[in-house]
DNA sequence: CTGGAGATACTCT
DNA sequence: GAGTATCTCCAGG
């Protein structure tokens, strides 16, 4: 029997927790993008976590920057930035207020609004594909820097709220190696994903990009 | 269907 | 110059 999701928001405690453990409890969780066109909702499949300035792989790793600064702030804060001209990714802020520990949504499954999402992703094949890669979850969901320093666990009229959800079980969920980071940041195996779910994106090992001719 | 090359053009070192 | 990525095009099974 399935439960039904748990529309409770998650209390920030939830977030100021060691970056790992919230990581994996952040799987089946919803997060809610409300846009004038009606609310999105995502289920959270696929996560990775970076560990402040302890992380080679963490934009927080040679400490503040503009870009950077709500990592460094208080935890349930979306973290939004722009990378390789072109896209969003968004990450929760963890820890107390000053650490800048961070996960990273990386997959999820649209679960309400796959209207409005497929709008903004022309090129998904099938609703499957809506959500699955960072700057795809981003995309679908319509965030972009604007919402950079967004507090996800504030109550009332805000753009973007992670609720309770259904969390997953111990038992399903999968770790691996970080996709894409570079460095000795990607020996660590911080990425997590909901095992056989068909959004989870595919792993792929950080490769240098060649030079322009 | 899979996988690689090239393009994209902002942010930080 | 390299990066928490994705798209289209194209070669090869």
């Amino acid at each position: 029997m399935i439960a039904t999701p748990d529309r409770t928001p998650l209390p920030r405690t939830f977030f100021d927790r060691p970056v790992l453990d919230v990581a994996q409890d952040l799987l089946g969780r919803l997060l809610v993008r409300t846009t004038p066109d009606g609310p999105i909702t995502l289920r959270l499949t696929e996560v990775e976590a970076y560990d402040g300035p302890n992380d080679p792989g963490s934009h927080a790793y040679r400490g503040p920057t503009a870009r950077n600064g709500v990592m460094f702030g208080p935890p349930g804060h979306v973290y939004v930035y722009f990378t390789y001209g072109m896209w969003h990714c968004m990450n929760l802020v963890c820890g107390p207020d000053g650490t800048a520990s961070a996960v990273l949504l990386r997959a999820g499954e649209i679960v309400e609004g796959a209207e409005s999402a497929r709008k903004r992703r022309l090129s998904a094949r099938n609703d499957k594909e809506l959500a699955k890669g960072p700057a795809r979850l981003a995309t679908a969901l319509d965030v972009d820097r604007a919402l950079d320093g967004t507090d996800a666990c504030a109550t009332g009229d805000t753009p973007l709220r992670i609720l309770a959800g259904t969390p997953v079980p111990a038992d399903q969920v999968r770790n691996g190696p970080r996709t894409g980071v570079s460095g000795d940041g990607g020996v660590h195996p911080w990425r997590y994903w909901v095992a056989d779910d068909p959004t989870v994106s595919p792993y792929r090992a950080h490769v240098p990009r060649r030079r322009r001719s």
